[in-house]
DNA sequence: ATCGGCCTTCCGACCGTTCGGTAGAGTGCG
DNA sequence: CGCACTCTACCGAACGGTCGGAAGGCCGAT
C-alpha cells in the first residue's frame, strides 16, 4: 500500500478533470495540474489513460451517460402530459444543477472544444427525439398546443444551460449564488412555466404572431 | 508599400482571430495560424497588438460594441409594446446570426475562456437592465403579463445563442444550415412566438411572478 | 516462514515539440 | 531623416507524452 490506501484512483481523476475540462476547457486543461489536485505524478495519468483525448472522452461519456439515464427514466414514467413535460424540465434543471462542470464540457464540447471538432453523440439523439416525439405525438392529440416542438425542447436546452453557466456572468445579481437550492427552484419554476404557457395557449400563434401583434395595436 | 496594399492589416487580424476564438477559444487559437491565415509573419501581430490577450480582449470589445448599439437603437425606436419586443428579438437574432464565430466567443467568455477568467461586462448588463426595466414597465401598466423579466430576457439569450451554436450538433438534421435565411426566420417566429405567448397569456400561472410582482412594490 | 517472481500502481527524470513573445535589421514612403 | 510596417531568427518556458524502474501486495513453490 502506497501513499493512496482509499481505491479509486481512476475515479478521482475523472473527477478532478471533469472540473477542469469545466473550468478551462480541454486546451486550458493541464495535466499535470490534474495530477497536482489528485495527488499523484503526472505520468501516473498515463496508466489510467493513454492520452489526454482519451482522458477527455472518458469524462464526456461518464456524464452523457448518467444525465441521459435519468431523463430516460423521467420519460418512460407514468403520468398526465403536461405532467410530465414538467416532470421532464424539473430532472433536467435537476442534473443540470447538480454537474455544473459536466454543463460546461457539454456546452463547451458542442462550441467545438475537442481537437477532433463536435461529434453528434449519436444516443443523446435518440433521447431527443423521444421527447419530441413525445410531445408531437400529444400535439396530435390535442393535448397539447401546436408549436415546434424540437425548438420548444432545444430552447429550454438552451434556457436551462445558459441560467446556470452565463447567467452568473450576464447578470451576477440574479440568481445570486446559482447552485443554491432557491435558485433551482427559480430556474424550474420559470423554465415549467414558459413551456406550459407555450403548450396551452388555446389560439394558435405560430405563423399569424405578427398580425396578432398588429392587432392588438 | 510591402505584399499589403490595401489597407486594414489591423482589421484583417481582427477578423482572422475572431474566427478562430470562436471556433477553438482562446487556449486552443495559435497565433501563428491567424498570421498564416492573414498572410503577414506572426511577430507582425505583435506590431499591432501586445499580446495575445490584449487581441482577444479587443476582439471581444469590438464584437459587444457592435451588438450592443445595434440593440440600443431598437430600444430607442417608438413601437408597440409587443411590436417592440418583436424587433428586438429579431434583431438580436439577426445579429447573433450574422456574427456567429462572435457569439461562440461571448458564450464561450462567459463559460471563463480567457485566462483571468470571466468578467461581467458592465455596459452589456446596462443593455440587460434597460430591456428588463422596459418589459418591468409593461407589465405594471397591465400590457404584458406577469413574468419575472429578467429570466425571460436571458431565457431568449440562452435559446438563440443554443440555437446557432450547439443546434447543428445536437440536431444537425433541424435548421440545416443554421445561416441560411430560411434557418434564422424560424428561429425568428419560434422565439417570438414563445415570448408572445408568454407577455399574453392572461392567467397568472407562476407563482415566482407574483413575487416578482410584489417585489417591484 | 520465506523466498522469488509477478502484477499493479506510482514515481523522477527526461524528450521533442510548440507555444507566446522578443531582438534587431530591412524596406519603402513622406 | 523619421516613421510605419514587416521580415528572419531566435528564446525560454511549458506542454503532452515516454522510459525505466521502485515500492509494495499477492501467491505459489520450496
Amino acid at each position: 500500500m502506497t501513499a493512496n490506501g482509499e481505491r479509486g484512483t481512476r475515479e478521482r481523476i475523472l473527477e478532478v478533470a471533469e472540473d477542469f475540462l469545466g473550468e478551462r476547457g480541454y486546451d486550458g486543461t493541464r495535466l499535470h495540474l490534474i495530477a497536482e489536485r489528485v495527488g499523484i505524478q503526472k505520468a501516473s495519468l498515463f496508466h489510467y489513460f493513454p492520452s489526454k483525448e482519451d482522458l477527455y472522452h472518458a469524462v464526456l461519456d461518464e456524464g452523457f451517460g448518467e444525465t441521459q439515464q435519468m431523463l430516460t427514466q423521467v420519460l418512460a414514467m407514468q403520468a398526465e402530459p403536461l405532467a410530465k413535460v414538467r416532470l421532464l424540465i424539473e430532472a433536467y434543471v435537476d442534473v443540470v444543477a447538480a454537474h455544473p462542470q459536466r454543463t460546461k464540457i457539454f456546452l463547451r464540447q458542442s462550441l467545438g472544444d475537442a481537437p477532433d471538432g463536435a461529434l453528434p453523440n449519436a444516443s443523446s439523439q435518440r433521447l431527443l427525439e423521444a421527447v419530441v416525439t413525445f410531445i408531437g405525438e400529444e400535439q396530435h392529440a390535442d393535448v397539447f398546443a401546436p408549436i415546434d416542438p424540437l425548438a420548444l425542447v432545444m430552447g429550454v436546452m438552451g434556457m436551462v444551460a445558459f441560467f446556470f453557466t452565463s447567467g452568473p456572468v450576464v447578470a451576477p445579481a440574479w440568481l445570486g449564488d446559482p447552485w443554491s437550492a432557491r435558485a433551482i427552484e427559480r430556474v424550474k419554476r420559470h423554465v415549467v412555466d414558459v413551456v406550459e404557457r407555450c403548450l396551452t395557449s388555446g389560439e394558435q400563434r405560430s405563423s399569424g404572431a405578427i398580425k396578432l401583434a398588429q392587432a392588438r395595436g
